[in-house]
DNA sequence: TATATCTATATGCAGCGTGCAGATAGGAAA
DNA sequence: TTTCCTATCTGCACGCTGCATATAGATATA
């Protein structure tokens, strides 16, 4: 998930499996200001939520399915440059989405938390498993 | 991902796919005593880091995989009650590896902090779009 | 004119991880 | 004998992701 390398060798310590927080940013974004795919791709990227660069297949799909969830609404802008593109705008029901997504990573806050104090305090303390 | 319920309808709020931190938790209670399987699940239903009850399949899948990634080593136990169980403890890799989630989790622990930090300041000024 | 590049969106495919259901098996209680 | 608890594992289907690729308008370059 960080992309820092391609074939991890047997023995290579393994890279952490967090997903990005890519849906709850976009709504973040769509909060502020509508947007199409395209520039929200290149918001998200300058944003601290992603470790390397979204994959842009990834961020489109993403937008397809929460437009059918409810959670976006979109329509085509035929501009006078460039291609066609979709312009997202969040719903009601997006805006609730973002709402719950705080409340989940407020809880999530905390759960880190736990974590990181239980680690740091197994750390001070002698390990009680026999490794080598 | 999600797995909370079965048939959301349609218009129904989903759920937010943040995956359980099963692995850094394993990690975290090996570092401080060896155990089977069945008794790190308990654990863990017992810990913050799950919202529900962990699928056992999953835990034990999590474990061998796990143990394929040098992070953990077993050794089957034949006690006089109850059948064999798989003990595991921690390797040094495994050690390092939760030295890495550590620091994975602290970044982490930063993101949201900024994602709550904007969500809030978006919430107290207007909102932009024009949904409803 | 032909080619390359940037913008912008989308599909096909393989692979991984999860959850649910169920199998297996020892041992204890009814 | 049946049931239950402990303990581990496999099969299967589904969803999400990343990579490669397709498409297409528009603009710059040779």
């Amino acid at each position: 998930m960080n992309g820092e390398m391609e074939g991890r060798a047997a023995g290579e310590p393994p890279v952490m499996p967090l997903e990005k927080l890519t849906q709850p940013a976009i709504l973040l974004l769509l909060a502020q200001n509508k947007a199409h795919g395209y520039e929200l791709i290149q918001k998200l990227n300058q944003m601290e939520f992603t470790d390397g660069d979204l994959d842009t297949a990834t961020v489109y799909r993403i937008l397809r399915r929460m437009e059918q969830e409810g959670l976006l609404a979109s329509n085509w802008e035929h501009g006078e440059f460039g291609p066609a593109r979709r312009q997202y705008r969040l719903t009601g029901e997006g805006l609730n989405s973002l709402d719950e997504w705080a409340r989940t990573l407020q809880a999530r806050l905390r759960q880190i938390e736990t974590f990181l104090t239980l680690y740091r305090h197994i750390k001070k303390g002698p390990l009680q498993n026999g490794q080598g």
